[in-house]
DNA sequence: TTGTAGGCGTTATCAA
DNA sequence: TTGATAACGCCTACAA
């Protein structure tokens, strides 16, 4: 009854054949129990061999797992989160599910979590402190095992309160709590980047097209070009900063503020890829010439930044890698390891949309 | 010992009260015992006025639902799932989670989910039928109440085998099946839209960039071109398609393909619009204006192609009405009632890269 | 209308 | 090393 021969299991002769062998992969039916009854043990024994609690004897090892694969046996997270505690999901609080710029964060923490058995669990807070508490709350309904929250505008302290509950991973910010991890963006950095870069050509005026400042990418990004401009002595005019939302055609309007504010530019860094896009169509619009009249520099480097028109000269940082790290941090938390430290940093790629300083 | 007086189990008298009240947001402490005992009602009454299944005095009710206030009681997920089977989540399967395309069927899933108080969990099969039906798997072991599939390319019979264990969503199909419900992308049509508006601006040769034929949207697009030529009498020369990955990069080299074949044509569609800004580029470097020499058209719509040089004439379904869509039919399903069949038209937007031919 | 008892599939605690 | 025996938090007959 229990060792068939082939010819019966796979029913490829016989009858068409029945139950447990040709289970459709979606159909997960046997339990704990059922394995250590057919494998004529108790069922801790199984559970104790699925997770490696105590040691068991070489032949019920094997005997057991035999049983756990001719049932096609997959022990259920469910029961197991309620026994154990642990669910082996990880909450992942972003802010817009199709956001061009996490979405590749989501992609490394979807990578880096498979791999480690876990599964994420997205939510979405929509940049809105509000809503991000409430999905953070729905997270810890479903037990998650820790929690990774990408930027976002949740106060400090919440989060490292927080950590007093479960591993918290967090990114755009810095913060150094027990049982916290952070990853900040190089943001700062990045600005400087542009702002060197465009200097280096020989540009003095350099416009700059900022994010909503309540978003802290957008903060932070400011802040780089304002301190990059400090330090090279270069004009550092109010008027050089317009603000809008992140979106494309938000840059388009803003560009055509900074063109009717009759403010002196030669180059212009907007401060994401999306409203360099708008920008540089307001540009055209306005008859001016990218990059021969107006040097344009991005930031994010979009998959679309290297196929616009001109291709796009833009500051670039893994945002793959962060949400990877931010994965392994985790899984690091998780273990009680002290993640280690990566530094991701930006670098500016350039392209076509920005050219040397000509009067 | 079971039922204490009132005062000694509310404590509200007595001692500060600590804790319930108090406690932060992310400390899910309660159970629906404590509720139970607290309220002076047996366990079953509270499950009951929680799923309403059955009639409870409204005394009670108020009562029991002062304390759930009071203690910030909130019913454990996976005790509920493991006792009664549901776990007021809905598998979500896409290809990748960072797609620009589908991203936005993400983004109405979890939007209308949400209001029904479901949680989506999503995963990724990468256009890969092996990993779709791991991911599937993993669902399944999940206790998901249902699954979402994003086209991608599992067999249809595997579908109709899952809706029977339960209910399935799929799009980019036309599948009939008890609990299954499919929704179809208007790839056909859309195409053929395309192909009309050229042919009505006086164009005869359309070339046609295509996506990878395994891919389902990419076979439909293709499909729904060569139809409309066929209809019109335009010329289907093989040499007119050639076939490339949907992306960017690919665009590039699919039209550097079409203009070294030295085949002749006067625009040119792409199956998607990240192809089509590929396609543009390698245009400009072939010292090709669009659309003075060559008309361009794309599919999709993505947020980039209104401010794309020149802003891309592109064919435009709502994704995210799709995914909406998907999600209110699987609360259909969940629900037993069965959901009505709504139609999400494609429409051509017409904006400048295409124009009136010219010889 | 309400309460009691049993069970969902695992893990964890004690003995043996 | 192994096996009973409780939980875990909730739902659902079954009974009252």
């Amino acid at each position: 009854m229990l060792k068939q021969p082939a010819s019966a299991a796979n029913g490829s002769t016989a009858a068409p054949s029945q139950g447990a062998e040709v289970q459709p992969l979606y159909k997960g039916r046997a339990t704990l129990g059922m394995v250590a009854q057919r494998a004529g043990v108790s069922p801790s024994t199984v559970s104790r061999i699925l997770n490696g609690t105590a040691k068991v004897s070489e032949d019920k090892q094997t005997l057991v797992r035999q049983v756990i694969e001719e049932l096609g046996f997959r022990p259920d997270p469910t029961a197991r989160s309620l026994a154990g505690g642990r669910t082996m999901s990880i909450g992942v609080l972003t802010q817009y599910i199709d956001s061009p710029f996490y979405g590749e964060a989501l992609r490394g923490i979807e990578d880096v979590l498979h791999q480690a058995e876990y599964a994420p669990l997205f939510v979405s807070g929509h940049w809105n402190q509000e809503e991000e508490r409430s999905r953070l709350g729905l997270l810890q309904d479903r037990k998650v095992d820790g929690i990774i929250v990408l930027t976002g505008k949740l106060a400090d302290q919440t989060l490292v309160d927080m950590a007093n509950q479960l591993p918290v991973v967090v990114t755009g910010r810095q913060l150094s709590a027990p049982n916290l991890f952070s990853i900040d963006f190089d943001n700062i950095e990045g600005a400087g980047l542009a702002v060197k870069h465009l200097h280096a050509l020989g540009h003095q005026n350099v416009a700059f097209i900022s994010g909503p400042l309540d978003h802290p990418d957008a903060e932070q990004r400011l802040m780089g070009y304002r301190a990059e401009l400090a330090r090279r002595d270069m004009p550092s005019d109010d008027a050089l900063v317009v603000y809008s939302d992140f979106q494309e055609s938000g840059g388009f309007r803003a560009m055509n503020q900074l063109l009717e504010s009759r403010v002196n530019f030669s180059a212009v860094i907007a401060a994401n890829d999306q409203m360099a896009y708008g920008a540089r169509l307001a540009l055209h619009r306005a008859g001016l010439r990218v990059p021969d009249d107006i040097s344009l520099v991005g930031f994010d480097d979009l998959p679309h930044s290297a196929f616009t028109l001109p291709p796009l000269t833009t500051v670039r940082q893994s945002v793959y890698e962060i949400g990877a790290s931010a994965a392994k941090a985790m899984i690091d938390l998780l273990s009680k390891k002290t993640p280690s430290t990566i530094l991701i940093e930006a670098e500016i790629i350039v392209r076509e949309s920005s050219r040397i300083f000509r009067r």
